[in-house]
DNA sequence: CTGAAAGCGCTTACAG
DNA sequence: CTGAAAGCGCTTACAG
């Protein structure tokens, strides 16, 4: 593969007028400039990004890990971030963690190793001892959807507090009184800040949480068939079970239909995070939708700042509820108003006051 | 950060010594490894990666340039690409296309620049010039999924044809004529291979594929909206719908819906590529699955084969059908033998001969 | 077993 | 405007 010295050989110049105008550097002749880019086209040359990573130090590359490429939410999270980075000059190589503590801190680890600029994380756990260095020795870092408390970063999350509320007053509203969640794992602050939101939600209901509505789940679809296993077991199983994510959800719909149960009749259900699929389901599933994209955006925005010396911010977006018929209610105009060509799932909001 | 002249400083050797014991080489004093690895430790050394891939000249990463990641089917082809790749010792960067070639060609140019070893694609056209550049320059290279004939690349995909031929057994048995097909881009290999099979399939029955039968599609959700509105404003629409992927089968089933009709009676519908939702659409979806996971691994094994120097090989696995109710079939032994805890879908194969 | 030195392919003060 | 030279952080023959 040419180098920089076959250019500057083939354009009679040295390296150095090479990489100026490669560079866009403006004190270059235009006789000069002229030479070299007809040398780079008939070599067909590209610069080694390798050597000048080394050289500059920097690779303009971000590091993005994220808790499990299969999960849809991730997966498009995943994409815009790749978008808005590479409007900022900047590619994003993926770590995907699959949900286990020791594959993050191998891609941070790997993301380290090859210098990125920054790195971007929805942390698996309550933190490694290598994430929280990475933290400290001043490495640029966001997190995103899921953070650590303590550390010094910015967090790029939604609240999904509100949205949860409004879940557990169309719940109540529908006559439920019996709620089960499961949970994500509680090192994640999305594991147990659902689950604190859903009990809140309830308290002001004056309806109780106990241990056996609670699964515990770790984000993954056999996790979410289990705890709905253990569930139907209960002498008194309840009305609702609200998975914590979508994975979780089907995992739930595998065990409710293994059982030959229905959906909402025998047994309702209501996921956090919102799928596409969720309108074509059997039935389509009432979840509560994060603004997906716009957190990727933001958290690309926020290390950017940081990479760049300006001060990055932390974002919090809400989420919101998406009503469909999977906890019991009559079809509605929620119903129609679907907009099955966008993008992003973007279904009416039912808002419902307690 | 500290740098390898840091180590040797600290450990009281040079610079040399503490490559040496980096890389296990076998000639260094135990008394020397010790220090070394003191020195490593009480640093938080870890090796410039960037630098050693300059001097190596190699960067133990693979480049995957897949077509859409918001596809379930190419993010769980990435996922095990990557686990296969890592169990090589290589990590692989992932570039998403989103089916638009300039993109395509955007990430094929940043992961050339970063002189990745190797490159996986699954093209989104039938060849940029830069694609058959690097093919021609010897950049070690495997296509996955898809392929661009011509070029002497090895390719590693399924083949869909028997399981085509069922699918249309068994639609011809539930009294099926009217077929019509969502195809892929013509110019990517699975877009005209899946029309092909159809129509070679329903030519064995005597059934014509009438060019109004034939949607146009770009493999993504939009596009087989518009293909399936078409078709039901035919004078004489379909009794069938086959998309030739799952994004389409997704937009044709939000077409069909907003006519407000019904899936099998009005119209049957199957995708080529099953994912885990279609057990739980409304209804479940009958479509052709791919051993994906192991097309990702034999693809990730065939390029290291060719980056290590020992020849690679091309394979194709076969697709098989898996039969839901989407078709019509009234609900058989198919619907309860499903296995919902699996990682993949694994489904029963039903192989009507024909 | 160990170290000095060259060199991978760039960029960038420095001098002219 | 241009080039010689240093140097980024490694690895690896070469000599001892």
């Amino acid at each position: 593969m040419a180098s920089i010295k076959d250019v500057a050989a083939a354009a009679g110049v040295s390296v150095a007028t090479v990489s100026r105008v490669l560079n866009d550097h403006p004190s270059v002749s235009d006789d000069a400039r002229a030479r070299v880019l007809a040398a780079v086209q008939e070599l067909g040359y590209r610069p080694n990004a390798v050597a000048r990573s080394l050289r500059t130090d920097q690779t303009r590359t971000l590091g993005l890990v994220i808790s499990d490429v299969l999960n849809p939410y991730f997966t498009e999270l995943a994409r815009s971030v790749e978008e808005e980075a590479r409007a900022h000059g900047y590619s994003v190589i993926i770590g995907n963690a699959d949900e286990r503590p020791e594959l993050q801190d191998h891609h941070v680890r790997t993301l380290l190793d090859r210098r990125i600029d920054g790195l971007l994380v929805s942390p698996t756990d309550g933190g490694s001892p290598l994430m929280l260095d990475a933290a400290r020795a001043g490495t640029p870092m966001v997190f995103v959807d899921r953070w650590i408390p303590g550390v010094d970063v910015p967090v790029v999350r939604s609240d999904g507090r509100a949205a949860v509320r409004d879940l557990v007053a169309h719940l109540h509203g529908l006559g439920h009184r019996r709620l089960a969640i499961i949970a994500g794992p509680a090192a994640t602050t999305t594991g147990s800040e659902r689950v604190e939101a859903f009990r809140e939600a309830m308290a002001e209901y004056g309806l109780p949480l106990p241990d056996a509505y609670i699964g515990q789940g770790d984000f993954q679809a056999e996790s979410g068939r289990r705890a709905t296993e253990r569930f139907l077991d209960l002498a008194e199983p309840p009305e609702v079970v609200f998975a914590a994510d979508n994975l979780m959800a089907l995992g739930a719909l595998d065990a409710i239909r293994a059982r030959g149960l229905r959906v909402p009749e025998d047994i309702a259900l209501a996921a956090f995070d919102d799928i596409r699929w969720f309108v074509h389901t059997d039935p389509p599933i009432t979840a509560v939708a994060q603004p997906t994209g716009e957190l990727g955006r933001a958290a690309v925005r926020a290390l950017v700042d940081r990479i760049e010396g300006r001060p990055p911010q932390s974002v919090t977006l809400p989420a919101r509820l998406v009503v469909r018929r999977s906890c019991g209610e009559p079809a509605s105009q929620e119903q129609t108003s679907q907009e099955p060509t966008s993008q992003e799932p973007s279904p009416v909001t039912n808002r419902s006051q307690s």
